[in-house]
RNA sequence: GGAUGGGUGUCGGAGUGGUCUAACGAAACAGUCUUGAAAACUGUCGCCCGGGAAACUGGGCCGUGAGUUCGAAUCUCACCCCAUCCGCCA
């Protein structure tokens, strides 16, 4: 969500920020239906003002005859009244559905392009790995070590579904320990958190997934739904709150599982655990001053924070700048971290870093009193720590040896307690 | 699932039909005092929309929506949310 007094006197920068992002906005027709709010709204309360002069003059007469003059000619303005309402009623709704849909202006420093395909190439980080025999891929290679079970899986949760056993399930909690270890060590500054999964809708529509994204959520029986990311309790966990300033920054390293339906992915990678209707991840969240230049030092934070832990773990990545085309109606600009897979000879997502100035913070209520006492909407980002398990992919493939056994990343072999997984 | 109570500003909390322009307290900010701080005292101190260069000014906001009334934070209804007790359960 954007001011509307922002958008009214910036309507080319929507325009322009609409094209570069590929969606269709019309913000003419917002701004049509604005003057009406504004017109009706003016109407309404001018009536309002004479209605209560009528009463003030009701109370102190006591003649029976004026005090009834008085009240049918205060019936009359009432009359008038309720037909504004009415019709603002009328327009409210269409502005409301319209404002929900005002895409965040990308920044400058966003590169065009339609699709993922645009995305620019922003640092490279490692050796790819070259193997002197055929590489496995994450399946053959955790199947043959009993890493996973994916025909249980499926047989259980159905389509997509997997099952982590023995070393698989022993490398995945060695994961999580070795990151919330980095961030006790060495990010004192993030406090931890284990939050919801199953939330309300209000947390979906504050963090903008919302009303558009209503095809990839699960949801209950009883309205809740399923979040796709700990993004959304985190940000909520804020909503409402007037801070100081001197609380800010805020920075959240939170946990939790996380649910997709991948509606639109059907019949995108569909084997192995890469594309999964059910998963765990560690998840980073600032919420910080209302100023530009504080976003984007808070931005390349979270993308730093991300690297060392790939870099830790000694996994070849690289950094993309999204285009305008793959970017969510919120983001101002995104990071995508893609970490080496050896088997498709390519990288794929493993983190996804962005920002928003006040778009969330706007939706969900977050303040902050600046230095003058005034309160604001603090900005918010958030980025991947580490999401489970589809960073085993990674790890397996790229630390894969000959005999099909798998060597352990230094800094996780004191948390699994060996050095190689190999069968037994 | 059953029963009861409740949602008021940053927080606590009064107010049950008409000076509510929402008391009072706390926090916060500024000042006085002080070597400095604390305390005390004094002052400032909600949000949204509109008009205005500004001082200011009109309107709205007491969970949300509708209704009753000349007039609603206050009465009625519906919904949402919270709390407590009972039941069930981990």
């Amino acid at each position: 969500m954007l001011d509307i007094k922002f958008i009214r006197e910036n309507k080319d920068l929507i325009e322009a920020g609409a094209k570069k992002k590929h969606l269709k906005f019309d913000v003419s027709e917002l701004i049509l239906v604005d003057d009406k709010r504004r017109a009706l709204l003016t109407l309404t309360e001018d009536k309002k003002a004479e209605q209560n002069k009528f009463n003030e003059q009701i109370i102190k007469v006591t003649d029976t005859a004026k005090r009834g003059q008085l009240i049918m000619e205060m019936k009359m303005v009432k009359d008038d009244l309720a037909k504004g309402e009415e019709e603002l009623k009328e327009v409210m709704k269409q502005w409301q559905l319209l404002m929900l849909q005002v895409p965040n202006i990308p920044d400058m420093s966003v590169p065009d392009g339609d699709d993922d395909t645009a995305n620019r190439e922003h640092t490279v980080w490692g050796d790819i790995p070259k193997f002197d025999f055929p590489v496995k891929d994450h399946i053959e290679l955790m199947e043959k070590l009993d890493m996973v079970d994916l025909e249980a899986g499926t047989r259980i949760a159905g389509f997509r579904g997997y099952i982590l056993k023995n070393d698989g399930a022993l490398l995945n909690y060695a994961l999580w320990q070795f990151v919330m270890e980095y961030f006790r060590e060495h990010k004192k500054d993030y406090s931890p958190m284990l939050v919801p999964s199953l939330v309300r809708r209000e947390t979906l529509l504050g963090t903008g997934y919302l009303p558009q994204g209503e095809d990839d959520l699960y949801k209950t029986q009883d309205g809740e739904y399923l979040a796709g990311t700990a993004e959304v309790s985190t940000m909520s966990y804020f909503s409402g709150k007037l801070l100081n300033e001197s609380e800010l920054p805020q920075k959240v390293i939170a946990f939790s599982p996380a649910f997709r339906r991948e509606a639109g992915s059907h019949s995108k990678d569909v084997k192995g655990i890469l594309r999964v209707h059910e998963f765990m991840k560690f998840e980073q969240v600032i919420i910080c001053e209302a100023n530009h230049e504080t976003s984007v030092k808070h931005h390349e934070e979270l993308r730093e924070n991300a690297e060392e832990i790939l870099r830790a773990l000694k996994l070849p990545y690289h950094v993309v700048v999204n285009c305008g085309g793959d970017l969510g109606l919120g983001q101002v600009k995104k990071y995508d971290i893609e970490t080496w897979v050896p088997s498709q000879n390519k990288y794929r997502e493993t983190h996804s870093c962005s920002y928003f100035h006040d778009f969330q913070t706007r939706r969900l209520n977050i303040k902050y009193k600046d230095a003058e006492g005034k309160a604001k909407f603090t900005h918010s980002l958030n980025n991947t720590a580490l999401a489970t398990p589809r960073i085993l992919i990674q790890i397996v493939e790229n630390y894969q040896q000959a005999d099909g056994s798998i060597k352990v990343p230094e800094v996780l072999q004191k948390y699994m307690g060996k050095a190689v997984i190999t069968r037994k």
